[in-house]
DNA sequence: AATCGTTTGAAACTTACGTTTGCAAGGCGC
DNA sequence: GCGCCTTGCAAACGTAAGTTTCAAACGATT
């Protein structure tokens, strides 16, 4: 039982309960013992619960922003393919490529996002501004001409409307799935829900600039 | 000091530290002090913390629904005048007609509902389901028609993604209007969030539905 | 095999929480 | 004026949290 082992055991414990439950609401006790380490390993690799909570979002983002950045790179030698839809694919298949169908894995990645937003934790907001906050700006940049006539104001807020569309529902993915399954019958398959995320956001985006223009 | 204040304060204080840190981040004796009452106070009046916390979503959602449910009963009498923006209009008029202009206690609401989805919290989902899901259900059934060309499980996920976008937005209205100073050198007024919002939100809601159709 | 830094383990520590208790103060009918 | 119910207050209780401690176990290096 290696080192490597209790702290990646830890991430993976952590990572599913604070998505199940939050970040106050999970106790590093609970963390632990679902990992099956000790409890003062916590605070011995990684030094404390706020470290820890840091250290789950970088696992989980490095490698994504990672493989946006990747494509972004890909989709800016063709310029003339930049547009709404292919800048939101850019993003639904780098989670995908990154998560591989593991649906699990990326519904929590979500409503850890979305937590960050929602609960108050200031030092994950910042932390994650201050280590990803180069990628959302490049990728601003290249929205920009693919949205013409928008001003300045009108992008940042249709594309904080298409952000909080995709965290909300992907951070509530299972619930409202099963909400589905009660109202309409279908849970609905994430192929069939990604698709139409992307085209609500993509009408949103377009249409919502141009009716105001 | 009667009763009434009493009550009214612990609320009043509540609501707003609710909002600002969520639920389990905020503790009694914080609530107390600043309401100006004593810690036994809660308990006393309200029972519980999780009864103060269905509490203060009740005051919030009773005047709200009422004002929702009397407004989709006017406009179900011009039935040639039920389109997605006049749906979506009953809503953001309600809210400001229920909280005025007062922006605090809007956004105040808007990141309860957002909590109440993101934080666990299940009896708080289920609070607002029993007491509050008919009127859910009322909409939608006004929606539909709205919406035609739009199968059933297409009208329940464009619906959410829409809530989606609007809780998200809203519940972290002040910290979206800090990052817009930030970006843009405006913060961008109310009416003009509200408006581009709702155009977003419409402009999702219609063309998601005739592109997959 | 001994040593030294690293990691684990069980337990204790400190603090903060929600809740409960016991009593004092105030208002109201009789 | 006396009992009675409601409300307010200070203090305490029990629990669970994050963190710290310190000795034991481990692993690589010599």
């Amino acid at each position: 039982m290696a080192q490597k082992e209790t702290v990646e055991r830890i991430l993976d414990a952590a990572e599913a309960l604070f998505a199940e439950r939050g970040f106050a609401e999970t106790s590093l006790r609970t963390i632990t013992s679902t990992a099956g380490v000790n409890l003062a390993a916590v605070n011995y690799h990684f030094g404390s619960k706020k470290a820890l909570i840091q250290a789950v979002f970088e696992r989980f983002l490095e490698p994504l922003v990672t493989e946006i950045d990747q494509r972004l790179g890909v989709l800016e030698q063709d310029p003339e393919n930049i547009n709404v839809e292919s800048l939101l694919k850019v993003l639904s298949s780098s989670i995908y490529d990154v998560h591989g169908r593991n649906t699990n894995r990326a519904t929590a990645f979500m409503r850890l996002l979305g937590l960050a937003y929602t609960q108050s934790q200031a030092h994950v907001r910042n932390f994650i501004a201050s280590r990803y906050g180069d990628a959302f700006q490049r990728y601003a940049r290249l929205l920009k001409p693919a949205l013409p006539g928008a001003t300045d104001q009108e992008l940042f807020w249709h594309t904080h409307f298409a952000l909080g569309t995709a965290i909300f529902t992907m951070s509530n993915f299972d619930a409202l799935r099963a909400m589905a399954m009660n109202d309409t019958g279908h849970r609905g398959s994430v192929d069939f829900i990604v698709s139409h995320l992307t085209s609500f956001m993509a009408a949103g985006l377009r249409n919502a600039s141009h009716e105001n223009a």
